[in-house]
DNA sequence: TCTGATAGTCAGGGTTCCTGAACAACTATC
DNA sequence: GATAGTTGTTCAGGAACCCTGACTATCAGA
């Protein structure tokens, strides 16, 4: 018998797989923006533009739809003011209240953005396979409770 | 023509899903150990158990093991030590080094830890289906470069 | 024995997020 | 129209997680 068995949780599981797929994919994505001249944003600042929209959003707006503090959504959009990307202008229907809008830098970003997804989700799928990779899509969505098409709550 | 187009980065790609879904496994199995009484283990802290074996394992190698530097692996080493879960013990053969070995505690969380992830990736499986779920696993593997078996480097 | 590599720690920093507290402005109500 | 409560934002401080640089002690080979 032996004395000696390993300890550790066992073969890889679930969570692991999925940290490191995640990281994988947001590694190249940034590697790829930073190629691009966007080589001053980090994961973070992606939730301000995840949800922003041109006429322009409150700060609350952006904190409650990436699920964070309004304190941790402002420090990134004054990163990002600071870094050209966003501007912040006054709410004329409520003074108490920015909207924070894109700059054309900002634009320029989520276009390049929406190229390097696209382009990493396809070499992704010709990697696995169009099938499996569709199946994939369509599990993690299910586990995530989303509806297939999107979902606002 | 609509003069208000949305700015962000489009339809949630798949690094967001992976990152919920990551998220969501991670947070529930800490969630079924807190109830079982591991309420003081950080997800961070796993990283030791994940490689730790029976008769001690140095903390460079545990540190290597994990990707990450050994100043921050000693900190997790640190809290577990205070938490009673490993504990260190000299090296016999190498004065420089310390060995750090599971406490009985630190078994017991291994054993729990595993049948909760075990239980909870048979209920995602039952979820969206044992045939869905292993091709998850299959692709997660092939996207993470893994070998199907197993993998060192 | 000297030299370089290795094990570990101390000090300090960056990123990402949090809570508590404050203040201004809005809104509903009496 | 004064008051009370809510909302938008910011300031201050802190926790978790990881890093680099610098240092000491020890080992191992020339």
């Amino acid at each position: 018998m032996s004395s000696d068995p390993p300890v550790g949780y066992g073969r890889r599981h679930l969570g692991i797989k999925l940290r490191q797929a995640y990281e994988t994919f947001i590694g190249e994505v940034f590697d790829r923006l930073a190629e691009q001249g966007f080589d001053d944003m980090r994961p973070a600042h992606a939730q301000v533009f995840q949800n922003l929209r041109e006429e322009g959003v409150r700060l609350t707006e952006l904190a409650r739809a990436a699920a964070i503090a309004p304190q941790s959504m402002g420090a990134l959009v004054d990163d990002l003011e600071r870094l050209g990307y966003v501007e912040r202008v006054r709410d004329p229907h409520d003074r108490r209240a920015a909207l924070i809008r894109p700059t054309e830098r900002g634009r320029a970003e989520v276009r390049a953005a929406r190229k390097v997804i696209a382009a990493l989700e396809r070499q992704w799928a010709r990697t696995v396979g169009e099938e499996r990779f569709a199946t994939l899509m369509e599990t993690l969505d299910e586990l995530n409770g989303d509806a297939p098409a999107d979902r606002l709550l």
